[in-house]
DNA sequence: AATGAATGAGCTTTCATTCAT
DNA sequence: TATGAATGAAAGCTCATTCAT
């Protein structure tokens, strides 16, 4: 028992700074950077108001680790889904679905919606958003999109903007979560959503069956 | 010459409101309800922050008014649509791009980025907001698409969740012009995006032709 | 009487940066820079802590101003005498007594050892003050005594040594008053302090009379 | 091995202490009290924060600690000149150039200033070094001075008064080395300061020659 | 004896709000 | 109507002090 005592301390220590991260994202999307107190982040977190400034220099520096931390871990995992992947269409599904039930249902979900709105006033961390999640991201669903038209599944689009529309209907609803949400009972509802909106554009996307072809 | 005085005076003192809200509102969207300071909207609007006072009994007072004058004058327009046209095709077409036209495009287009935004900290605004603007707005292109599959035109879907897939993409693009947009020089470029989302949306819904119609 | 009222408003406004700088000057030599908090230079000073930030950017700049204000008023006083004065002996008596009346002796007398104190933590305040009060001083300084050379009445000593060696017992005597002074009821009693400062620099500067001298 | 541990160690405990205080009031001199951090005063003892504790119970503690350390040793030496010197010329002379070589051009020169600065914040403090440092300081110099006048080496002065008057230069070069000093090259060069200054003050000190003296 | 993570009171600074003019 | 000087509550941040290890 004497001997956990400094294990949990241990621990603890290291896990601090997530403990106050997600503490302070939470708050973030709740209310926004501006209006959201560290004495609330503080409190919780669990911590005293002090103790954020032994992790972070500053509120901005704060925010900033927000993002980065939200963002680090979905990098990879999504690049990886282009080899366990042939069928484009399958792929498509993937990446897309995989999106919403690693992040978008899940707590990070509120970071774009963080991003959005705070990306006027912290220009550096916007653009880090944008060239290391949405130019990654577009990326890949731009390889996953090209790869069908290749194969003449899918018709031939924009790819530039497919991407950006594709995406649209999944981030709107990871961002409704967290404001027009809480007044819906609706919230757990998103099954048919998901649903209609992969239904949508699958169908959208589908080549055409040529006139002779006997499929 | 003291007759003019008034003249000018009275046309400047009846359009005084709106020009704050509209300082205001390119304020609120671009650095979020908190972060903006009064003295700033009345820099920009070129009075002095005791004017705001005479017109507005608080900040909050402001931001709901921001939220109504840019949500009242739209709200007719597009129910007006569902008699102007007939056809259901068109007639979504039309609601959906009248939508850009009017709002997405416009200065108004970052009233849906500040509602999301602080729809937290306003929960009466927001509820407001949700019910003249987005029920009025679903229940209109609810009406449109339910022609659409009555008529044998449109696939069957879940009306509730189509909607919301068929607006996010444009009201995602309009916000993304009061986020990350300021940095992308693609700015102007909307129209390969709105062309390649009325391909995809469209062509999502339609119902298939039938094996044997010659069309 | 309803007409004083503007007029007591506009006096005050202008006024009110002197205000405020000669309440800072007092706390901040009674207590140093750190250790003085604006509460207590706005109460002194009867106006509310906000109303500092009206006039100053920072606590920072109020010290900077503090110094700036105390310092240049005197900055011309002294150099006139230089004319006024041909006997380098009354010059230079009316130097240094100048200095006593006009600044050791008011209040004026903390700012040597304000800026003392601080000159570590103001490197750019330290150096403009050594270049605006100490140089121009001890220039003047060095005037009288080497016109007091040439002409005989002073014996030959290092011109640049002995600036600084007069001009010490005024200064540490001005620093008193607001460090060991306040303790001890000798406070009024300079006279004899000045008297003998006098008799032995004077003393001590002046040539020898040559043997042959009928005096 | 073993051995050697506790050895080290011990002197090590003993010297602590003192290892404290020279650090603490180097950064006092240099900053001021209130503008120095502990943590400041630890990383350059090369210690943790918590260990000041250990030593001292307060920062005020500390101060104190500072004041006396840096006071007691110099308290005897002074005095034990008094029987080593009999002509009262020499006397004086080597009371202050003792005080220079001891306390004005060592480390020790910053205390002056420093108690200085503090006097208003730290009054029992103040009033023990009044008592201890200035008032038997003051008590030498005038034993010196007038055992000169009893001889008729010295003209009549007011004795309280040239004493404070003598020590003055002296002090005030010292503490010039902790505010100004630092942003001139001149620091090393206090040789012709002193020079000047027992110049001035011994030959201002003396008394006239008679005038049927031989000598 | 020594550490350094944690605390929270207290400070500087900001800004919505008021009000005399 | 319009102003802007003044306010003071509240926020971000610091740092002397404590205490479990």
């Amino acid at each position: 028992m004497t001997e956990t005592q400094p294990a949990r301390r241990r621990r603890r220590k290291e896990a601090r700074p997530q403990e106050l991260t997600a503490a302070a994202l939470s708050l973030f999307v709740e209310k926004g950077f501006a209006a959201t107190r560290l004495d609330d982040i503080a409190e919780r977190a669990g911590v005293s108001k002090g103790t954020l400034y032994l992790y972070f220099d500053s509120k901005d520096a704060l925010f900033k680790a927000v993002i980065q931390e939200g963002v680090v871990p979905a990098l990879h995992a999504g690049e990886a889904l282009l080899e366990q992947h042939d069928d484009p269409l399958e792929l498509l599904r993937a990446i897309l679905s995989g999106w919403w039930e690693r992040i978008g249902s899940t707590e990070l979900g509120g970071i774009p919606k963080l991003m959005m709105s705070e990306a006027g006033n912290f220009p550096d961390v916007a653009a880090y958003y944008q060239r290391e999640v949405i130019q990654r991201g577009t990326a890949l669903l731009r390889a996953a999109v090209s790869r069908g038209i290749a194969r003449g599944v899918f018709r031939e689009v924009d790819l530039d903007a497919i991407c950006s529309v594709l995406i649209a209907p999944l981030v709107y609803r990871a961002m409704w979560r967290y404001s027009f949400g809480p007044r819906c009972g609706q919230e757990a509802d998103v099954g048919p959503y998901l649903k209609t909106y992969f239904d949508l554009i699958l169908n959208g996307l589908m080549a055409p069956v040529a006139a002779g072809d006997t499929q």
